[in-house]
DNA sequence: TGTTACTTGTTATAACATAACATATGCACC
DNA sequence: GGTGCATATGTTATGTTATAACAAGTAACA
């Protein structure tokens, strides 16, 4: 909402930028998705990929299975995990390992290779293309013989405005 | 003990290597940086390391537990999270996020950045330099704002042998 | 309309991890 | 050698994350 946004794209989470657009693209882009591929974008699903999307950070699936048990979904724990594991096994989320939480997947269906840049100081997610690392990983990986079918790469870190905070 | 491992430093661990030599190495090596910081390494500790060293894969918490309350130490869980925090908060061992599992370090004291091979057929975990991978990352998160402190590099796959066994 | 595949919900339990506190040990210093 | 402090070990109890197994409901389609 704000003019200093691009016309097009998520922005990486750390910078300024329109976040109600990018919530927007990335709901659309799932549902052309889940369409395409003949699959169902059930309400359970839906909800919880909004869940997701209403912040740049990662949420565990308990508090996401807290949200929907709020909104009349079922208030056990394989309600949030069945629709999360939907969600990640169609590149529709992110699960980052480090945090045993997930994330939406600001840009689905483009076919990506995502790497996740993790502030300790205000627990923002960024996600970031891991396309120019997954070259030398899998290159060094291949010289021993090893065939990489997924990578988990996860940086923690500060991002500016908590480095300057804490200056 | 094989003739056709190479002098010195231990082997990737799906390359056939003489892995008594990689365990002498690595628990030498670990002894010397403990000493060398001025820390202890008190029997729990030593027995931690010896029970990871004794496979080129990850263990569970529990696992090692088992292991560590049959020779005579405590059956309770913070025994062995404390020997693997302490493992691996001096870089003796390192955490597998994606299994929740701990492998030993194989260049103890090196100060390297690491990076993970899991297979998913044989489940070892070969630990590979991440060096020119820490680069880019650093590189391209530097481009947002955000400073990486640490990163977690984990490749699922399958190594050869699996492969062909696949096939 | 019946059949099939899939989805949702439930109960129960498994697997992973830490808080808090008591006891014991190592070690520097007097 | 004793005293005091920091560190290490062990315990109980609990918190957190994740899955197995099964029953009931719903969509798609011949």
């Amino acid at each position: 909402m704000t003019a200093s946004s691009p016309p097009t794209g998520p922005e990486p989470a750390f910078v300024p930028h329109d976040h109600h657009h990018c919530v927007e693209s990335a709901l659309a882009g799932a549902e052309d998705l889940v369409r395409a591929k003949g699959l169902r974008m059930t309400p359970v699903r839906r909800r919880a990929l909004e869940i997701l999307l209403e912040r740049h950070g990662a949420m565990g699936a308990y508090d996401v299975l807290q949200r929907l048990a709020e909104d009349g979904f079922g208030h056990q724990p394989p309600v949030a995990y069945r629709a999360l594991d939907f969600l990640v096994e169609h590149g529709l989320a992110h699960r980052i390992q480090r945090l045993n939480a997930f994330a939406a997947c600001l840009h689905p269906g483009e076919d990506h290779h995502a790497a996740f840049l993790i502030c300790r100081g205000c627990h923002t997610v960024a996600e970031v293309s891991a396309d120019p690392l997954r070259g030398a990983l899998d290159e060094g990986a291949a010289a021993l013989g090893f065939s990489v079918e997924r990578a988990t790469i996860e940086a923690m870190g500060l991002c500016s405005a908590c480095r300057e905070a804490a200056a």
